[in-house]
DNA sequence: TTGAGATATCGAGAAAAACCGATATATCTT
DNA sequence: AAGATATATCGGTTTTTCTCGATATCTCAA
């Protein structure tokens, strides 16, 4: 886990609103019902919402995964993204002991 | 609690650094013992250990208290910079649960 | 296999952050 | 009042981040 690198995915208003959409996929992406939760929301769904460029939120939620926020998985044409919860877990067990 | 300044704050590895040595005092800042720690760590013993210029320094100290990380108290020609934990413990909760 | 749709990558301009040296301000000492 | 010391602020250069449009890649469907 790369603290620094965690940090700086957190530095930006967009990327925190992201976050913040994806601990409730059902309610903030409504879109996506169709093809289920199961392995989080696809790009598509993110960009539509944030007002962003698509090409904006693909690099955006690939460096929330390099920093390890999210997960991705790839089926057929789409990508789905998640939270990594553990990560936050320990991102906040690290602030309260180490940092 | 801005949190977009916190991330802000803590996205650069200098002004961690920092915020880690002020995490014992005592340990990191032996040149503070004769004026004591009760306040804090004084401007010139974190510049000395930094490797940055004082203006650099300076400027980082303020950017962590204009986030909350650390208060400041100016005593005659010092000014004296601790961590504040309340802050810390309020961002690793706001991680938990919020974000 | 061709076209359409979804996502990723690339190149670029604008804005912000990282520093620095010089200088200003504030305090202490004499 | 004048120097010395500590810190803050200012102006500038370099590096990084933000964000876009264009284009490439990958997958599905016809």
């Amino acid at each position: 886990m790369d603290q620094l690198e965690i940090f700086k995915a957190l530095s930006n208003k967009a990327r925190l609103q992201i976050l913040n959409w994806l601990k409730e996929p059902e309610v903030n992406f409504p879109g996506q019902a169709e093809y289920g939760f199961e392995n989080g929301v696809c790009v598509g769904q993110i960009h539509a919402k944030s007002g962003l460029t698509q090409s904006t939120v693909s690099e955006y939620l690939t460096s929330l995964q390099r920093a390890g926020l999210v997960t991705s998985v790839r089926t057929g044409q789409w990508t789905y993204y998640r939270r990594n919860e553990e990560t936050f877990a320990a991102l906040s067990k690290l602030i309260e002991t180490e940092i």
